[in-house]
DNA sequence: CATCTGACACTAT
DNA sequence: TATAGTGCCAGAT
């Protein structure tokens, strides 16, 4: 193997695919997603990633805690289209608890897909 | 290679 | 609750 052929995504590609497997309805945060493409502590870059890669659901992205940091019309606009997917809000902010998206952990490839708990 | 920038996060006040 | 300062880090210049 190469000394790195399996290098990762670059972190704009990574994370603009993060933000597309935010479901309508639903909203993530600029740390959860940076964190989720694999680049925890960039969080400010998911906003340029934003800001630059064009199609992306961007309204669904907030600020810790479901705030919204987009200033302006742009911000207005943001909470109307939240609005319409039926995000709600508590105030300021959008309610996380109930509509936060959870992405699924990273896990490393397990050949050995027997790792269910017996639940209960 | 040195600096600057930003739709941030977190803490202290 | 609001404001201000610090830490962060990849992209842009």
């Amino acid at each position: 193997m190469g000394p790195k052929s399996a290098s990762k995504l670059p972190p704009a590609i990574a994370m603009a695919a993060v933000i597309r497997s935010i479901p309508r309805g639903q909203v993530s945060t600029y740390g959860a997603v940076a964190e989720a493409a694999g680049y925890p502590r960039s969080a400010r870059h998911v906003a340029k990633v934003l800001n630059t890669v064009r199609g992306l659901p961007w309204q669904r992205v907030l600020g810790a805690g479901g705030r919204i940091s987009l200033p302006g019309e742009y911000g207005l606009e943001q909470r109307f289209l939240l609005e319409s997917e039926g995000v709600r809000f508590r105030g300021r902010k959008v309610d996380m608890a109930l509509s936060e998206f959870r992405f699924a952990k990273p896990k490393k490839a397990r050949k050995n897909s027997a790792r269910r708990a017996p639940s209960r």
